[in-house]
Parts: C-alpha cells; sequence; structure tokens
DNA sequence: AAAAAATTAAGTATTATTACGTATGTTTTA
DNA sequence: TAAAACATACGTAATAATACTTAATTTTTT
C-alpha cells in the first residue's frame, strides 16, 4: 500500500506543527500542505486532492463545517477528519450530516490519531470512542421521537421572522422586554409575543436556556453579529 | 552553557507533544516532564524544580493564571511562560500580575518559541510582539485614568465563593432557581440570596446580563466547564 | 386580488426574578 | 481564639417573565 497525502487546515500553526510532526512519524503519512482557514484548505485540496483533509472546526473565514460541507465541489475523493476541541453534539452531528468521514478529540493519542486517518483514507468512518456515547444517543433519540421533531435542534433552520431576529438580538445583548419595546416604538405586549413565539420556535423555556442555545448553536450565534 | 529544563503544562496531548517535538530539535532544551492541568503542574515542578513552566492558560482543575500565582510556593526559580490561543487583554495583564516570565501566542513560530524560553530562563520578559500594542495601550490607560477605577473589569477577581462558583455553573446550565434548590436540597430563598450576591459581585442586573458578562469574561468562562 | 405570513397588541393567570435587609450557624484564616 | 468570611434562609415588595389565546392590521407571496 502506498502513502496517504494529508492537507491540515487549523488556524494555530503549533497545533498543525504538532499534528504534522507526529503523523509523519508514521511512515505512510505524508502532510503535503497546510493551511490557516477553511476557504485556504479547499483551494488547497482542489490543487493537490489528498487523501485526507484533516479540519478543525474553529477557524476563521470559513469554519471546519462548511468547510467539509463544500470539500465535495472541489475534491470529491477527499475524506473529511474533522477534529474539534470539545465533544459538543451540535458539532458532532453537524459533521456527520456535513459529510465527514471522521471527527476526532484533540486530546486524543498519536495512535487513535493515526488509525483515524487509516480508517478513514480506506473509505470507512472513524468517529473516536469518546464521543461514541453522543453518537449512540442521539440514534436512540432519533429512533423514538416522532418524525416531525426529528433532528430537533441539530442543525435546523428555525425560521425567525426578520423582526424575531431582531429582538432576540437585543435579547442575547442584555436588553429586557421594557426596553426592547422603548427602543423599537412598540408595546410591551407584542415584544412579549415576539419572545413567546422566538422561544416556542427554539424549544426552550426560559432566558437562560435561550442563551445556551444562541451558544450552542453556531447557526444561531452566527446571526448575534 | 548548559540545557534548560523545561516542564510543559497543556490539558492537550496534542498540544503538548507539538511543543515537546518543537522545543527537543533544539537540542539545549530538555522537556522532563509534563502536566495535563495546573495542579500537577505544581506538583511536578515542586519535584523537579525546572528552569521553565510552560502553562497554558485554559485548563480544567487549576487554570494557568492560578498556577502561575502559586509557583513561587512550589519552585520559586523557574519561571513562568504563559501559552495562550487567544491575545485576550485580561489574560495577558493577569500573566503579568500573577508573575509570568512571558506570555507567548499558540500561533506563534518556532523560532520565537525557542526565543522566549531562552529569554525567561535567562532570568528575562518575553512577551511576544503581537501584543506589544495590548502592553502599550493598558499602560496608556493606567497613567490616564483615575486610581479607584484601574483595572476596572481587566482583571476583575470577581471573588465567588465555591458556592457561588457551583451555582453560578448550574445557572449557566439554564437550571432555575427552583431545580438549583432542589438539587442541592437547599431552601429556594438561599440559592435566591447566592444569586443575588453573585449579581452583584459581577455588576449585572439580569440573567440574560449575567451570560453574557460570563462569555465575555474568560476567567469565568474557565471556571464554567 | 386572494391567500399566507408577519406584525402588532390585548386578556388573563401563574410563576420567577430582582432587590434589599436581616439573621444565625459554620468554617476559615489571621 | 477572636475576627472575618461563608452558607444558610426568611420577610417584603416590586418588577419581569412565562404560557397561552385571540384578533386586528400590514406586508408579502402566490
Amino acid at each position: 500500500m502506498d502513502s496517504i497525502t494529508v492537507i491540515l487546515a487549523d488556524d494555530h500553526q503549533i497545533v498543525r506543527n504538532g499534528i504534522k510532526v507526529l503523523l509523519e512519524s508514521e511512515g505512510r503519512i505524508k502532510v503535503i500542505d497546510e493551511a490557516a482557514n477553511g476557504m485556504e484548505a479547499l483551494e488547497k485540496c482542489k490543487k493537490s486532492q489528498p487523501d485526507v483533509l484533516i479540519v478543525d472546526i474553529r477557524m476563521p473565514v470559513m469554519n471546519g463545517i462548511e468547510t467539509v460541507k463544500n470539500l465535495p465541489h472541489h475534491s470529491p475523493s477527499t475524506k473529511a477528519l474533522v477534529l474539534s476541541m470539545h465533544d459538543d453534539e451540535e458539532y458532532i452531528i453537524q459533521s456527520i450530516e456535513g459529510g465527514a468521514s471522521g471527527y476526532l478529540l484533540k486530546d486524543s493519542s498519536k495512535e487513535e490519531f493515526i488509525k483515524a486517518i487509516n480508517t478513514v483514507s480506506e473509505g470507512e468512518k472513524y468517529f473516536s470512542g469518546d464521543i461514541s456515547s453522543i453518537l449512540v444517543n442521539n440514534y436512540l433519540n432519533i429512533k423514538n421521537r416522532p418524525p416531525q421533531t426529528r433532528y430537533a435542534g441539530a442543525d435546523e433552520d428555525y425560521h425567525l421572522t426578520k423582526r424575531e431576529k431582531e429582538i432576540l438580538q437585543m435579547l442575547y445583548k442584555g436588553v429586557n422586554n421594557k426596553e426592547i419595546a422603548g427602543q423599537l416604538g412598540k408595546s410591551i405586549r407584542t415584544i412579549e409575543t415576539h419572545r413567546f413565539n422566538i422561544m416556542k420556535k427554539l424549544g426552550v423555556n426560559n432566558v437562560m436556556e435561550l442563551m445556551k442555545k444562541i451558544e450552542q448553536e453556531p447557526a444561531l450565534k452566527n446571526e448575534m453579529g
């Protein structure tokens, strides 16, 4: 069997360096290029058509998930291995739905790292053992949940209206209903209604959960400016 | 001149590995031990009395800043070099006041890294060029700010008690007073009192501002798990 | 122009939060 | 062993949020 070509995408040079050294201690794996963000990663993949793209989730310009989603247009045969600091359920699910071949935590061992790349390059999936519980839970949830709520909370488009987004932004800043009403020149009752609808759409029960939801859902967080 | 002994503290094996390989390519530097958190780092420093402790800011159990502050009690001659993902003003200022000999961004080059260790081990300070503007700004701010508001909001230690931190963590998860009271087996009134005191200490007026505060203050965010 | 969606806002009730002050055991620290 | 800090919890109010329903205007889409 011949060598596996890899491109590394991570905005931190030290991390790239660390991974590179770690991988190349295994003679079979060749890091042929590096990128500091998703856009760059896609360009370099288009050029080099590597076997594997190792991609960090949090990156400037274009994040890891978006990169994975766009990868097939640039390099169809390249497998994406997502790297993350945390085992956030959202990220994992989004990675899977985005078409990633694997998901690894950054504190994985060298052995697991190399195993993941080998597995992924052979067309199979590899998800770190530490996150397998999340995968299983999610699978069970999908099976037991009524169809209309399947995937709820995963990558949903909550289809908030313009007004609702505007109010959510203000809520997120810590402004209360009264002040929002004042600033928008509307009745408090109106804001309350909007807020009620927003919370219903997002499936939360109070402000704290609302804030958490925003923090956890990249799609929402994105809209908060 | 003889070799420089270094202990690495970072909760991510990959990062430790990366730094280790990077440093030992320079023959003079010897990584004699590693630690996954601050507590462990202090213990190992006490034992080995290294020349330099390279310490990540975000770590479980005990964070980097606290570690640096406590280092002199365990190993007085060891110089602390703080590593961080970001150039947050708070972290930098806290590191300086905590007695760190240097501060480096994780995306620093190998050259800068080695230069920093050499500089620091010789008893001098080394702060990455990328963050010098913050240092200068801070210096100017201190000069122009009235004494009583100096450092306000910057390095503040909110000195939350253990209980308060515990409750704040639960609040952050979206749990309400009633549930917290239930889970801790305490009266709702007790939780309300704690909450009142927490909000007073953090200078916020409602949950939304509380959440924002946590998100914005690295020192707090760090404690939220 | 008709249908659908969005914005506005009131009614009504319940529950939660915020804002203090006060107070008593219990730990920790000096 | 005092003093200080912490954890506990009640009283009292005022304010805010939550949980719906209903419904009249706009605005947008078909």
